[in-house]
DNA sequence: TTATAATTACCTGTTAACAGGTATTACAGT
DNA sequence: ACTGTAATACCTGTTAACAGGTAATTATAA
């Protein structure tokens, strides 16, 4: 949108050079903005912020050693000026959430160099920009993906949706006029379906995946 | 981007008819796309919803009788399909985060005509947009804040960490080679400050405010 | 150095969770 | 009419969680 004077200094971190390389060759036909430099994984790019300080960062998710949401972390608590776009192979909701948490922007590496241009401008701009084809944020009212997937009931979800409220299993039993053996017995099968072992894992697997929001 | 052979079909929700107004003149610049329709809290807008679809409903925050997140919500169950930009005077990260959670872009009020058909056109290609100047996202670090305002300790916040992974009090015991009455302690003292009743809260709340990721 | 906080550990109970079954009723799909 | 699945409920244990204390060692900051 609103090209600076200085250009924007730009690092790249990926392990994969012919990518990386296409990406530098992409942009150097775009004035305002300069790679100064490039990272093959996470530990090699903390240690280049040691003495270069980019205004963005171009960060592959999946990385050996250090992989780019853990570098990102670190990043935002030493730099937390910098502005960093997670570019990453995989679509799956569960990364681009993660990416929502610990970074500007996100595209797949499919992506166009006309996007790739256009989100650099975007997160610079102060704002962020999350590419996804297939909208992650309807799927999950109800994750009915997954719901599928481990084919659990439409009381089984009532009751994930109350165990992670808190709810003891005799309160459940309580509002909802049910035995509390019966509420053990529908725990019993969401554990074995969901295959976790205890409450923790259930409400972990169950934020994560939406079931309960 | 690519403007589509038919306009882009909007439905304005938006209480102040003045801005509502303005919106409808910059956008009646625009050759792909049409405002069909206007409402004046979320309960007028999904009335309109029965007899009209629009591609994208460009949605006030805050409105009487059903302000427009949970119109959202509502409609991302009825109609999945509609596209929601959020538009909102204030700048507050809960806001923008409730945003993110059951829209597809947020603007705030004060946007130029540039941005919202920005905004309008990255949604339709099936992006998300959310604009936000004072950065949210590194606002919420590790969560610091928070782990100072509940007073944990780094014990604590290492056995937040182990029980969120799913660890029992004996799995956390031995791989810390601590008693598991120190562990039961420990846990004690996170309960109480943080002011839960057992591990299913502790969990929402560690998860929901970023302390164990 | 001297409080203060952090970490460790223990004691005594009660209650809830979890494991591994069986079994009945009801209803939806073929 | 039949069959599978969903929803309900029970039984028998064991183990973990939770509540309510007390108290001894470290660190660590005033």
């Amino acid at each position: 949108m609103t090209p600076t004077e200085t250009p924007i200094s730009i690092i790249i971190a990926e392990d994969h050079p012919t990518f990386s390389f296409g990406v530098e060759q992409s942009l150097a036909r775009v004035p305002h903005m300069r790679i100064i430099d490039k990272a093959l994984n996470g530990k090699q790019l903390l240690q280049l912020l040691n003495t270069k300080k980019p205004d963005l960062i171009l960060m592959d998710v999946l990385m050996p050693h250090m992989n780019g949401i853990e570098a990102a972390m670190q990043i935002r608590k030493d730099f937390p000026v910098i502005k960093i776009i997670f570019i990453s192979m995989y679509e799956e909701s569960s990364i681009i959430k993660q990416c929502m948490q610990y970074g500007h922007g996100y595209i797949p590496k499919a992506s166009t160099t006309d996007e790739l241009i256009s989100v650099i401008n975007t997160v610079i701009a102060g704002n962020t920009y999350f590419h996804n084809s297939k909208p992650l944020l309807f799927k999950q009212p109800y994750n009915d993906d997954l719901i599928k997937k481990y084919k659990l009931t439409r009381r089984e979800v009532e009751l994930i949706q109350l165990i992670k409220d808190g709810l003891t299993t005799k309160e459940i039993a309580a509002k909802l006029f049910l035995s509390t053996l019966t509420v053990e017995t529908h725990r019993k099968n969401i554990f074995r379906k969901l295959e976790v072992k205890n409450i923790t894992e259930l409400i972990v697997f169950a934020l994560n995946n939406q079931i309960a929001s």
